[in-house]
DNA sequence: CCTTGACCTTCTGGTGACTGGAACCTTTAT
DNA sequence: ATAAAGGTTCCAGTCACCAGAAGGTCAAGG
């Protein structure tokens, strides 16, 4: 199939696609008139990277997870570990956006968001250390 | 004061304090020898932007809160309301993340992580919708 | 006076994961 | 025959920097 179908198929877009392949992420076929042709192995393959991108990981981590996806003596150990590092970084970001947020809200209800220009968060942002 | 000097006093490495005088953050003079000569001034507003990059502010909005830090008759409804949008972000970031981490997590959990092949995540990221 | 080392300068190129657009070719339908 | 809808490649831009190269400047010590 074309590129266009595999995009409506995968809820890729085909700039993506074209972007996967020129990583060597997948490698489809390409018919008589220089067209790619994705098989359903290549469709499989693009939408479990899809999956692994909407639970955040990046493309190095989608990589290894495709190998090891592939490789029937895989050690589901290997693929944990990857998940458990990945959800390591996710909390991390987690709390430091908790921080950013609750930092903000505080500061934010304190301003008056008026005609004036007095304003804690100009206070806070410009305070010196 | 030279760039290294302002890089202690605002924490902000030497290289980022170039990138914000080439996008037009600050404007430090420059001495006969060619090198940046930093104020007080100048300092103070690579602190503000050292702050406001912390609290997860983008460049366009240090931009904005720096031009209404420096206005003396601005409404702080302008600085609120910059400040509201990001807050919006933020907690629409925090929520994409914690979906992530909860479907991760109990992916991890179900997964024996051991010498063997069989891997619940392997097969969610592999599952045709 | 010379050297050493720390500091400064500019410039180029890379990061992650795409996205937009231009210029052009192929297929399908009318 | 033509027009629309698809496909192709390549170049450039995004964001907020960071790494490194090649070279200029300055203060201190021999």
């Amino acid at each position: 199939m074309n590129i266009g179908e595999a995009a409506r198929r995968t809820g890729l877009p085909a700039k993506t696609i074209r972007y996967y392949e020129e990583i060597g992420l997948v490698t489809p076929d390409r018919a008589a008139n220089g067209y790619r042709d994705f098989g359903d192995a290549a469709v499989h393959k693009l939408e479990f990277v899809s999956h692994a991108r909407m639970l955040g990981f990046g493309i190095g981590d989608c990589r290894d997870l495709l190998a090891l996806w592939e490789d029937n003596n895989r050690a589901s150990a290997d693929v944990r570990a990857i998940a458990k590092t990945h959800l390591a970084e996710i909390s991390s970001k987690i709390r430091s956006l908790m921080a950013m947020q609750a930092t903000l809200r505080a500061l934010v209800d304190e301003c008056a968001g008026d005609g004036r220009p007095d304003c804690p968060i100009l206070s806070q942002l410009g305070r010196k250390d």
